[in-house]
DNA sequence: ATGGTAGCACGGCTA
């Protein structure tokens, strides 16, 4: 089965996109970022003519995640209930085909010196906190989204640029140890070879000059993670599609064996 | 060169 996660910056201006996008890859679950719309304005039918069930958790304007299941979806929470998510919706956890997903857009971090850093790590804490009472290596867990940090100097364009920036801070590379540390696995790394960017900037022509960052992820646990087969970062799908503007972040697309 | 582009929504914030 495919699994896929992808910041799709607004779901209102990307919905023809998604839609090509779903009958050319034709994934069996979909973790969708940046929504930018109430829950309302979903366009529901893109995803429920196409024979998928639906999880979202929407706030207008900014933020919002949903998720995209071939197979029924169950126990649906939306959000972490903590202080630290800030009535954001950031957070959407939901079961389908047997395996818990849970959908992340974390925060970006702006600048070092503004709130939205320490708001990001504190958002990282609570959500850490909340995985560590729930995860456990022997559970079928997948943990996927725009989860905003670059792990290591090759999944960076310019490390020494963004050596004291949001996405490739040493506080976040802390909080990143964390998430890998009680079952979680990064199953991209060790598969792919760097670089492997999922995020160009839509400034300054950074995707034709290869100026890009893997700050989308998909974590799992064992059960999860042994099973997958592929990886893969279409890149195509940075780039205009019949007109239509791409999203600055490309799908992150896992095969899982069946 | 403290820029550039896109989206929301119509001024300024967020990324």
């Amino acid at each position: 089965m495919k699994v896929v996660t992808w910041n799709v910056n607004s779901l209102n201006a990307r919905a023809d996109y998604v839609g090509h996008f779903l009958d050319a890859v034709d994934p069996d679950v979909l973790a969708i970022q940046e929504l930018k719309m109430t829950e309302d304005q979903v366009p529901r039918e893109l995803f429920t003519s196409r024979g998928y069930h639906l999880a979202i958790h929407a706030q207008p304007r900014w933020n919002g995640v949903a998720i995209a299941s071939k197979a029924p979806i169950t126990d649906v929470m939306a959000g972490l209930a903590t202080a630290e998510e800030d009535g954001e919706a950031r957070v959407l956890a939901a079961t389908t085909f047997g395996i818990r997903f849970v959908d992340l857009y974390c925060p970006q971090g702006q600048a070092v010196d503004s709130p939205k850093f320490p708001y990001k790590l504190r958002f990282f804490d609570g959500l850490i906190a909340w995985l560590r009472e729930q995860v456990t290596p022997d559970a079928p867990w997948a943990v996927l989204g725009d989860i905003n940090i670059a792990p290591r100097p090759e999944d960076i364009w310019d490390p020494k640029r963004f050596a004291n920036v949001p996405s490739f801070h040493p506080d976040e590379h802390a909080r990143w140890a964390e998430l890998v540390s009680f079952g979680l696995s990064d199953v991209v790394a060790d598969r792919v070879e760097a670089p492997f960017y999922t995020f160009w900037d839509y400034r300054g022509g950074a995707f034709h000059r290869k100026q890009g960052m893997r700050i989308d992820h998909l974590l799992a646990t064992p059960p999860v993670a042994d099973r997958v087969t592929e990886v893969e970062v279409p890149r195509d799908w940075r780039k205009k599609y019949e007109g239509l503007t791409p999203s600055d972040h490309a799908p992150l697309v896992v095969t899982l064996a069946d």
